[in-house]
DNA sequence: CTAATGGTTAGATATTTATCTAATTAGATT
DNA sequence: AATCTAATTAGATAAATATCTAACCATTAG
């Protein structure tokens, strides 16, 4: 699993969000284990426990070895390493809000500007580029709220050492409003062509 | 979460088998959000994702500010990546296992009165042994969340014929609270040495 | 070659979980 | 107070998923 892609990320929860397949992940862990075996200890007919190796397997989740009649099932443990990865980082939990995968070009341009932690590498000059970046930067702010300057450059240190020149253009984007010291984000609306 | 203790990891991974609520997930880790603008992002009704918005709440995976009329959601980055610890290694997931986790002792006496498909062949009259197998089965019930006595009984009745001395004997051991008429697993803190 | 063993596949049914509308609660506004 | 707004709770229905039995496939043993 790379980059907490959407689909996958679902795919391997709802593997691991049932109590048979669960038991079944801790058993093969402990050590291999034959399709009988699994069944009987969990008081689960073959066929059933055969369907809950299915989708762990269809993850990758564990390894099956044939050995004549008997088919042995062990854990992989790599994958469900890096599939725990998928949920480590807020900026990886952000990537799955609906849209955030959404428009390739935008996405390459983060790609390019910024590192899978959500750290600028450096402003983009190309008048597009900036703003798809600053688009993204300005969701880091909640809507109808007083930020403070010194809270804004909190905010933006996170993501970029020069936070003042991202402020500024913030507010000459139209994306953020200041007024008597007090910023606010705007709505996408205000902005978006 | 500790020390992956099962019906908690089970918890978890149920909480995030949803699309829902994986994209709620997401947009509460880019901002707070009130329950409007994440049911109308996701083409939700307001009922339904509030319903999901508990869930993760009660994980602890989400927050809750309450400001006026408004209540505004965030993600909990902790409680996330506490979780995902519990699948990290290959031994906390053969902890999952069925019957893992009791040490040595105790799991010599499971053996002596506990068929391998989980079933009671007998109640130890020793207090010790008796308190042994009671605190296995108190694992069978969830951590806040009433019970009515049938339920109890069919839970128990999976384990053995006689449902009704078991139910006495847990609340005797102080394992399980009885108040007017609903049951609840308490604690182990409550009754562990 | 035939029977037996271990496993999977197919399809029907049962269980669990999501979703909606309607009703209710709590705080803000007039 | 009356009304409005945001949210939650309740309860009914819809959708998704697990489970079983029966049928089937592949391998080994007689």
């Amino acid at each position: 699993m790379d980059q907490a892609d959407f689909p996958t990320v679902l795919r391997f929860f709802k593997a691991l969000a049932h109590e048979s397949r669960l038991r079944l992940l801790g058993m093969v862990a402990e050590r291999a284990h034959n399709v009988q075996e699994l069944a009987a200890r969990l008081d689960l007919t073959e066929p059933t426990a055969s369907h809950h190796l299915a989708i762990l397997r269809g993850l990758g989740l564990v390894t099956l070895r044939v050995e004549g009649n008997n088919h042995w099932y062990t854990l992989n443990p790599d994958a469900l390493t890096q599939a725990a990865r998928a949920v480590l980082s807020r900026e990886q939990v952000a990537g799955l809000a609906p849209g955030a995968n959404a428009p390739d070009r935008e996405q390459a341009i983060l790609r390019n500007f910024v590192t899978p932690e959500g750290v600028l590498t450096q402003i983009p000059v190309n008048r597009k580029k900036r703003r798809v970046i600053l688009a993204w930067l300005v969701r880091k702010f909640d809507l109808g709220r007083a930020y403070s300057e010194l809270e804004v450059n909190k905010i933006l240190q996170k993501h970029h050492n020069d936070p003042a020149t991202l402020r500024r253009d913030l507010i000459g984007y139209k994306m953020v409003s200041r007024q008597s010291g007090e910023y606010r984000r705007l709505e996408d609306s205000e902005w978006q062509p």
